[in-house]
DNA sequence: AGAGAACCGTACCGTTCGTTACGGCTCAAT
DNA sequence: ATTGAGCCGTAACGAACGGTACGGTTCTCT
């Protein structure tokens, strides 16, 4: 549909219309008009048809134009110690719980969901790719040389994530998508990623007694 | 809006109905119109209106049916030993992912996000009630036993209960109401649910040597 | 049987919104 | 200066859909 298919083809003015697409989103939801867009950007709708081709297309392109804005730097994985492996892991939770509990996070993954029950779109796709997968890609290496220095114990790096996953998010993800109004100002999210980083290392350290692994899969 | 407050006073042909427009949510999702809610259920669009006033009370009443359906077991909290709690917990945990990876529970989540986007209704709230919270006030009794027992360590019970939510679901509900295709057939379920334990039981289980506890808030 | 209530099926109305069309403005190139 | 491309603002069209009206049918009660 939409003529752009890399971030990297976009002019400036283009790009601000994808920001105006973008607030006027987290204000409105679904709900966003062709017209609240180019009332909001300041351009017309026969532009926005030409450039982004339809409805569609205008949503898709803002979804890749902020997955593009966020850029995941890199984890230094050189003289990685326990210390450092603990500081990188509550870094990266609490990078993490501020980003989802964005307005910008949830007015996309909100998107994304709606479109995701119509399937005319692979908005969700999208997200995911940009949301969980980057986050994987991320950490997994940090967590095979942490193995390899010995400092965690585990077999499937994927499952060890989505593990991780579980422990920083539990149920805030979805009460946030679902409205309700969970706190999360700075020093409780902080509390939460030690928490989530203490525990973790207590189930993957290889200190852990139990030495507890992933049962493996039956059938 | 809808005259229907409470799941009692439904009559079996309004049961039907919401049957009705249970089926047509799963299929097309927010997409769903009155006309196809009338197709489906072989009745009027104006006995749709004269009985629940309008669409977001036909949604409403539909996501409250659908609620009232999903009678949760009271859990036999006498004599609960260390194998008594783990089965109990894989139980639970077991039948929580057979629910919310079931296609009645993602559309009705999707619808939710959906319409909490736009705010206009609290379909949010009563999904969170019914899902969530109903899964909370369900198991914690059993948290605070085992904790009497001995068998459990924790402070705050919601907040231990959170922690659970997160081992058990990790990030298997928010993909799957985006879209991805996760796979979950009974065996991998079972497996989860074990592993999840094993990791709740090893986090606030007595036997544990780091007495891990919730770090206090800062702040 | 007859009356009346409830409900089905369909047609209809008004609004919203995606999409298109068009006149006028800006600005760069010739 | 002229021209033409690109874009803004607005108007207009058509489809989809929420909501309403109404004739015809079935069922219940008497």
């Amino acid at each position: 549909m939409s003529l752009q298919e890399n971030s990297e083809s976009l002019t400036e003015r283009q790009q601000a219309v994808l920001d105006a697409t973008l607030a006027v989103m987290v204000e409105e939801g679904d709900a966003l008009t062709m017209a609240s867009v180019s009332r909001r950007a300041s351009c017309s709708k026969e532009t926005l048809y030409k450039w982004f081709g339809d409805r569609d297309g205008l949503l898709t392109a803002t979804v890749r134009w902020q997955a593009s804005k966020v850029h995941v730097p890199l984890i230094d994985k050189a003289r990685l110690n326990k210390a450092a492996l603990t500081a990188t892991l509550e870094t990266f939770a609490r990078d993490w719980l501020n980003v989802i509990s964005s307005g910008t996070s949830i007015a996309l993954n909100r998107m994304a969901v709606s479109h995701a029950a119509s399937g005319k779109t692979n908005l969700g796709s999208i997200v995911l790719k940009n949301g969980r997968h980057a986050m994987g890609l991320r950490l997994e290496p940090v967590l095979m040389t942490a193995r390899d220095a010995g400092l965690l114990l585990f077999e499937d790096a994927d499952d060890t994530f989505r593990t991780f996953f579980g422990l920083v998010l539990r149920d805030t993800q979805i009460r946030l998508l679902l409205g309700d109004d969970v706190k999360l100002a700075a020093p409780q999210i902080l509390a939460d990623a030690k928490r989530a980083t203490q525990q973790f290392l207590a189930l993957y350290g290889p200190r852990h007694d139990l030495n507890l692994q992933t049962p493996k899969r039956e059938g």
